[in-house]
DNA sequence: TATTGACTTCGAGTTACTCGAACTTGCTAT
DNA sequence: ATAGCAAGTTCGAGTAACTCGAAGTCAATA
């Protein structure tokens, strides 16, 4: 199966831009046809998933480079277990992420809680985190 | 309680560079002592907590900026309700952060158990996403 | 033959920092 | 008094990871 670039970056909901520029830095292997144009195939798929997923994990293109770097290499121990220490990394990094969303989400909740509370008018607006008093507002800003 | 710019960053796990930013660019009021030195709040704290929990949600400075401008308005039932659009907006977000980082979080275990088999040697590495075969192998790049 | 649509490269622009240089201030130690 | 130090200041340049647009190529269709 092969896909033409703007259906493999539609597949990743990703701008066809943003694929090229992984290509041109080396991050994404594709092929090209006759005309020059991008081709992709299922390795690509499978790239493409590794290389999201470590970006989800919050990863930077520097370290999912090294990572790919590390893949390429001859098959050994050392570089097995190197690119096993980065998946532990980026793995932890993903639970950390769940737990800030979380938090997070958490936080919203309040808020909306809050407002709701405010528009419905039950309470005044008074204690809401995020509001200035006279002293501390700042100048109108652009 | 007041703070210096040292400790409100500290409190923030934020860099100094990144305190001055904001209230550079006007997101986050602070008052200055006879030296000039920024000096924080507790408002500032809760406005920076504001400030933090929007950017957790992927929230961009300017979104955050337009919630700060609505927030030093006169208050309103508008302006109170564009508030709380921009809160629930931003809420689903965070609701959607959780779900990706778990997936996330569920294919880099997978990869973690992965490469715990082959290094135990039980399978060898041929089923991994993210390994090349030798005519996609890209170059080698810096 | 002309237009269409998807592609190409390349260079400039954007966001949200991030860093460093050069300078000022207030405090302590000699 | 003065020298040194740590903290602050402004400002301008640099960075990561895109993002955009211009100008051009190429194959297929009307």
């Amino acid at each position: 199966m092969l896909y033409t670039l703007k259906q493999f970056a539609e597949m990743f909901n990703a701008t066809e831009h943003t694929i090229r520029y992984y290509t041109d830095i080396n991050l994404l292997p594709c092929q090209r046809d006759k005309s020059n144009h991008r081709i992709f195939n299922e390795e690509s798929v499978n790239w493409m998933q590794g290389i999201a997923c470590l970006k989800g994990c919050g990863a930077s293109i520097e370290v999912i480079k090294e990572y790919c770097n590390l893949c390429r290499l001859p098959e050994s121990r050392e570089t097995l277990y190197a690119r096993y220490q980065i998946i532990l990394r980026q793995r932890e990094q993903a639970y950390k992420r769940i737990e800030e969303a979380k938090a997070t989400a958490a936080y919203m909740d309040e808020k909306v809680q809050h407002y709701e509370q405010i528009l419905s008018g039950l309470i005044p607006d008074d204690s809401n985190p995020g509001t200035w008093t006279e002293d501390t507002r700042p100048e109108k800003h652009e």
